[in-house]
RNA sequence: GGUCGCGUAGCUCAGCUGGAUAGAGCAUCUGCCUUCUAAGCAGACGGUCACAGGUUCGAAUCCUGUCGCGAUCACCA
């Protein structure tokens, strides 16, 4: 049972003989700074049913809780505002008993039997991944790990856009230019490789379309016209005829893809449980149609084509199948969302990590999966986030101006490198262990700087400014972590005697209840799908941390027991920004 | 044009289900390295929370409208 819970119980019962009517709930809020005290009750909303002056009831409750509960203090009204004094003791015995000894403290321990399972990157295996895959591979990570954090059991998954026209393009350009080059061969990563057979693709393409144009055929004319996209397009059918030949290439290049892939997930520290393919899902989904077709969710219309009608719910009319019977997205999306259900029974929920350009998608999947009538679809989410946007403009592949997710990461980690440098830190270490360090400074930057932001807001950036090290930014609360760790690393053995008697200074009092509302934290991220919620609260308690302990001496105390405390303060705000950096998949240095 | 999202300090962003005098960082200025890591700390400066109405004890927050920016309105994925 909380404080909060108490102090409630205590006023209902203590004046429930004010109240006309039925007793709603009393509202507490952490008491502003300026004001003396730790919890403030706010007494306007009682004022509804309790007829008296605000300041009066406020007092007559605050006299009453000093009297009943131990852990009040003392109380001091303002307007209608109860701020209440708790007791030392209190916030003293709570980091002493959950805090303090538990290094997991936070994480709820107990989880569902429902699993949700969280999809993200979900890449095209024609290019490789940039700037935008970034934003969206480290907020479905994030997201993952807080629902984890939050008690629940999670699978992370992706769905590769592995088939098309796009694909074909980066083939046919190879097969015609490539003279049998490999990843090995060149030396370059396959996605990279891949991506600029894609690229070359668009350049013959254009030449060839300013070829037919010179030749007097009009603009519309040359880009249907031109052969080497007809090229592509008859590979799209030999690739679905099942054409051994273009089956084969087009396998060894996807493998070339993913181990490209699979090379950046790992820089990027992502990682999945399990992987979807269009190839294998773009059929699915065609036998509910059939079935919805039977229920009445869907009709069909005198060419052939199904269609959901979604009108009465404020949308347009969907189709979901065409005349010919092949399948679109939507069906392909419906599909893959019901086999994942038949994959992992368990799954009572699911989280689709995609840019907001599809919001009205996912609106219409997510209805048309409910009116099909499954229970599951009740708890679909799509985790939305705005573009990444570089100051000329929207990062275009084909125009060259897309921020490389890998060049990126090598940036960042030269940055950091150049920032130690001329700090002059770390000296004595070998370079394996620096180039260590400053990768994982580098991508903690950068993955703070993406995260921190609410995900809906598109953001803008700047390579040239790059990422801040100072200030709101990764690096400054992993420097306080390295700089925890220095002093633990001083600290002789230390034990904490419980039920220390000790007065807390005003700043460490904030630190305790910074502490405590941590596992709250994680619940409100969980719900919100928000990891810019863990960031910003790990940078209030790193502020609140180093605050006060940039005056004050640590080891230096004057009392053992003052100095055990600080320490294992310290340290509990040590774990606690590892766990919660862990949320954001940004690791945390013992030395920087 | 319809729908959805965003608009908070010069810049980048917080601000939880409405609560007290609006919060950080960057930038600019002032102090602080002989003591556990100065990627830090303390302070100054900086605001008509886009605008106008409404709801109420109380609005940056909720509702309506206007303006600005973006996305989307395909038998593409």
């Amino acid at each position: 049972m909380t404080l909060q819970d108490i102090l409630s119980n205590h006023i209902k019962n203590g004046f429930r003989h004010l109240y006309k009517s039925e007793l709603s709930d009393i509202e507490f809020q952490a008491t502003r700074k300026d004001f003396e005290g730790d919890i403030t009750v706010v007494i306007f909303p009682m004022l509804r049913q309790v007829k008296m002056n605000p300041v009066q009831l406020g007092e007559s409750i605050g006299q009453y809780l000093v009297e009943q509960v131990v852990e009040v203090e003392s109380f001091n009204v303002v307007k209608g505002f109860l701020n209440l004094v708790i007791s030392d003791g209190y916030y003293l015995s709570f980091f002493l008993n959950d805090v303090s000894p538990n290094d997991l403290f936070g994480f709820n321990p107990k989880v569902d039997e429902k699993a949700v399972m969280v999809e993200y990157s979900s890449p095209n295996t024609n290019k490789p991944l940039h700037l935008g895959h970034i934003r969206n591979n480290l907020l479905g990570y994030s997201v993952a790990e807080i629902l984890k954090a939050s008690g629940k059991k999670v699978y992370k998954t992706q769905i590769i856009n592995d088939r098309g026209i796009h694909i074909c393009k980066s083939m046919l350009a190879w097969q015609r230019y490539g003279n049998g080059e490999t990843p090995e061969s060149t030396g370059l990563k396959g996605d990279k490789l891949v991506g600029n057979y894609y690229v070359k693709f668009d350049q013959e393409y254009k030449t060839q379309i300013k070829e037919l144009m010179a030749q007097g055929k009009s603009e519309e004319e040359a880009k249907k016209g031109a052969p080497i996209l007809i090229e592509a397009q008859n590979m799209l059918l030999a690739w679905e005829a099942g054409d051994d030949d273009v089956v084969a290439l087009w396998k060894k290049m996807n493998s070339w893809v993913y181990e490209g892939f699979e090379a950046t997930y790992k820089n990027l520290g992502v990682d999945f449980d399990s992987y979807y393919y269009e190839s294998d899902t773009y059929l699915l989904g065609k036998e509910f149609i059939a079935e919805g077709l039977k229920k009445g969710v869907f009709y069909k219309k005198d060419d052939g084509s199904v269609w959901c009608d979604l009108t009465p719910d404020g949308l347009d009319e969907k189709i979901v199948l065409r005349a010919d019977g092949t399948a679109v997205y939507m069906t392909q999306d419906i599909g893959t969302a019901i086999q994942r259900i038949k994959d992992h029974p368990d799954i009572g929920g699911m989280v689709y990590t995609v840019g907001n350009e599809q919001d009205y998608h996912f609106k219409v999947l997510f209805l048309i999966l409910k009116k099909l009538g499954f229970d599951w679809a009740d708890n679909l989410f799509h985790l939305s986030y705005g573009m990444v946007d570089l100051p000329s403009g929207k990062m275009k592949s084909r125009e060259g101006t897309v921020v490389d997710a890998d060049d990126l990461i090598i940036e960042m980690a030269e940055t950091a490198k150049e920032i130690s440098q001329d700090l002059g830190k770390l000296e004595g270490y070998t370079e394996n262990e620096k180039k260590e360090i400053y990768k994982i400074i580098g991508l903690g930057a950068l993955k703070y700087f993406i995260l921190k932001v609410d995900p809906k807001k598109r953001i803008l950036f700047d390579p040239k400014e790059s990422v801040d090290f100072q200030g709101n930014t990764g690096p400054f609360i992993q420097y306080t972590y390295a700089r925890i760790q220095a002093i633990l690393r001083k600290a002789e053995a230390f034990n904490i005697s419980g039920g220390e008697q000790k007065t807390l200074h005003a700043k460490e009092k904030e630190l305790i209840k910074q502490l405590q509302i941590y596992p709250e934290i994680i619940q409100n991220a969980a719900q919100q799908h928000s990891p810019a919620l863990i960031a910003n609260y790990t940078y209030d308690l790193v502020k609140e941390f180093n605050s006060f302990y940039q005056n004050v001496s640590i080891l230096g105390a004057e009392t053992t027991e003052e100095k055990e405390f600080r320490v294992a303060l310290s340290r509990s705000v040590g774990t606690t920004i590892k766990t919660a950096f862990g949320l954001l998949g940004i690791e945390v240095p013992d030395r920087m």
